[in-house]
DNA sequence: AAATTATGTCAATATGGCTGACATAATTTA
DNA sequence: TAAATTATGTCAGCCATATTGACATAATTT
């Protein structure tokens, strides 16, 4: 008979073994794009700001500043170089000369599809090996992120 | 009549989420931790070698760098500061005396409770909010693994 | 006119990776 | 036994990404 003590062995295994699904996930999911980034002098920044950027064209410096959940300076070098780099081009806000909107140039646009193609086929994969479960995968997701973030994604239009 | 590029706008789109998903939530998830060790003075770097330390006890360093994916000089200084802090025991190999196997002390077994716990409360929140379909979420996230990743955590017993 | 806001920039610092080179002790192999 | 290999550790320097604090400019709001 299962006394406590193994109902918590296994809990805490089941625990661990999440935790390091976690772990190897997130890495494995981010290791193709890393590869490409480095062929052109990028990091995983520059990844983020891109996918932002493609999400939401047109969303100012201070809405991706939120998003990211980084400073104004450490995100100053990664948008130099994507605006360097032609990739991202600013333009003055509409309404508010202060602002700039950022909107991904045509070139900027070919290079997010590049980095979302490994991934997109990695989460295919594993949503079609999820079965019909595809939605409580993405309901775990979901639960695992706090309010803040969640208020975000929504305002993501 | 939805066109093939509807279909492809939304399948761009649900992907798009999951990304946004993976981001957030191994962002919230890595958060709460983060705050613990920080007050330590340890970074999350530490968190995986206490992770890894405590889920294998009396594994060696090579098994250690092995998992990790990282060289040993960026191991060394994190080991290092494990061990001076009396959180980690090294060991010397009973059968090759080369090897180095590490043992969490009382003090680092508690560390990596404290650690887990936050963790722990949000995958049992997302796993109870994933229905019955919990195992999906559990292999989505292993079909998100690459092979050698998922023989590594094989091999942790 | 003054205060606030959006953005940008300079400088210094920390963390956690990396490469390359070299050292030591222990084990394996020829 | 001598030589080669292996497991670990260490020194030194570099890079990417983050931080804080201070300050500048232009535009908007009060």
């Amino acid at each position: 008979m299962p006394t406590n003590s193994d109902k918590d062995a296994r809990d805490t295994s089941k625990i661990n073994t999440i935790i390091e699904l976690l772990f190897f996930a997130y890495r494995d999911f981010t290791a193709d794009p890393d590869e490409i980034l480095s062929a052109l002098g990028f990091g995983r920044a520059h990844h983020r700001v891109l996918h932002f950027v493609d999400r939401k064209q047109g969303l100012t410096v201070a809405e991706l500043l939120d998003l990211l959940g980084i400073t104004k300076q450490s995100l100053a070098r990664v948008l130099k170089q994507l605006v360097d780099g032609n990739y991202i081009e600013q333009r003055e806000g509409p309404n508010d000369r202060r602002q700039r909107e950022l909107y991904l140039t045509n070139t900027g646009s070919i290079l997010i599809e590049d980095l979302r193609r490994p991934q997109s086929r990695r989460i295919c994969e594993a949503l079609a090996n999820s079965g019909h479960g595809e939605d409580d995968a993405i309901r775990f997701l979901s639960s695992m992120i706090g309010p803040h973030a969640k208020h975000q994604i929504e305002t993501l239009e």
